[in-house]
DNA sequence: CGAAAAATGGACCTGCAAGTCCAGTCTGAG
DNA sequence: CTCAGACTGGACTTGCAGGTCCATTTTTCG
């Protein structure tokens, strides 16, 4: 379907998934119609559906793949090598910045919850993104562990797991509120907890009732 | 506007805004129709616009604050009285089995990104959420100090908002993925660092990287 | 009992957003 | 040069969801 593709198309599938974004972020999926996304980027009906022939479904499902291409781009070089407490720090300032200044239009919020739930397409981009996001963070971790700053016996995992779901609560806090401790929390929580970790390992649960 | 509602009137009302919840968690919000709704609660237009002047917004807030309601009341009695390690593992317990078996529906999850972002109403519905919510966990926090379980340095309020910025994410995670294992990772994560913090007190960054 | 007000049913209107279509222009390979 | 196929413009169709309206029934209350 997509194998002509001249540079001139190649051009305008890209303005339009680039304005589409714009548009989507601004104004949400829900509000956002083909005509705002047509004007945004100064295409016709024509072209959005010659380039997206299944319309509206499969632009949407373009553009979450940008976004998610987006998203740990965004946080490199540092989120690539989480090999020193530094590097954590500086990783968390980025990851900061940028989900602040981007205030409350999130790629993901828009495609998390909107397109994400129903279409398996998109479910699948979320569930790759976070996968990727998360084996960084585990990465980072292991590398910590190599270096002797924190013990080997940490359910590398599970703590990245835990981290992860950390700042994706913390960024829907954010969009949902407006606020931001709740990322600065979570993140400093988590990075505190890992310094720590070890202090008294093994110590998950009670006898009685396991950790499941 | 609401003053006088007979008890027939207070019944449809509420049959309108039960039913209404049951379709959009099924349907999501995007998808969901006045039409539908009419269908599932056997209402008419007429009732609908009689009840809710204002149209689907209205509806749509009312359903969002009966959810709110809601969550909260599904953790007790076990989030109003987190002053043993044993009361914290059964919250935790509760509040997973009831997640997992609600699986990708979730009352909040339609409204917190969907209508909260631009209706002032609904964004302080779901903020007044998550403010309660917060303070559950930060009371729990703080009976278990005053139990001398955890030591009185730790900063609280910090603590109980990665807390729950961690449940949101791990149900975020829970709704896009289908899997739980982020939210049992995020609250065992979140317990078992509680049970050891202390043990290395008041490190929570380098002299020179400040926690801002 | 009887009027006023509330509750209900359902036909109707309206606007708009997705998607279609075709005619016309541009591009590039031979 | 030329022609096949890619690209573009924009009018048109279609369906449907939100919202309106009024006639009718039911309830309330003096």
């Amino acid at each position: 379907m997509r194998g002509p593709l001249t540079a001139k198309g190649q051009a305008t599938r890209g303005r339009i998934i680039h304005g589409a974004a714009e548009v989507l972020r601004e104004k949400g999926v829900a509000a956002a119609t083909l005509d705002d996304i047509l004007a945004r980027t100064r295409t016709s009906k024509s072209q959005l559906f010659h380039y997206f022939p299944s319309g509206k479904d499969e632009l949407l499902l373009a553009v979450a793949q940008f976004e998610a291409d987006q998203v740990l781009d965004d946080q490199q070089p540092y989120l690539g090598c989480l090999d020193s407490w530094d590097a954590w720090y500086r990783w968390r300032d980025t990851l900061i910045e940028r989900y602040e200044e981007q205030g409350d239009q999130c790629p993901l919020g828009s495609l998390f919850l909107q397109i994400g739930r129903n279409t398996p397409g998109a479910r699948a981009i979320v569930t790759e993104l976070l996968r990727q996001w998360q084996e960084h963070l585990a990465t980072g971790i292991r590398a910590m562990q190599d270096a002797g700053h924190v013990p080997a016996s940490l359910d590398v995992d599970r703590t990245a797991a835990a981290l992860l779901a950390g700042i994706q609560g913390g960024v829907s806090i954010l969009l949902s509120t407006g606020h931001s401790a709740h990322l600065h929390a979570v993140l400093d929580e988590g990075i505190t907890s890992l310094r720590n970790a070890g202090s008294a390992p093994g110590l998950s649960a009670p006898a009685g009732i396991p950790t499941r």
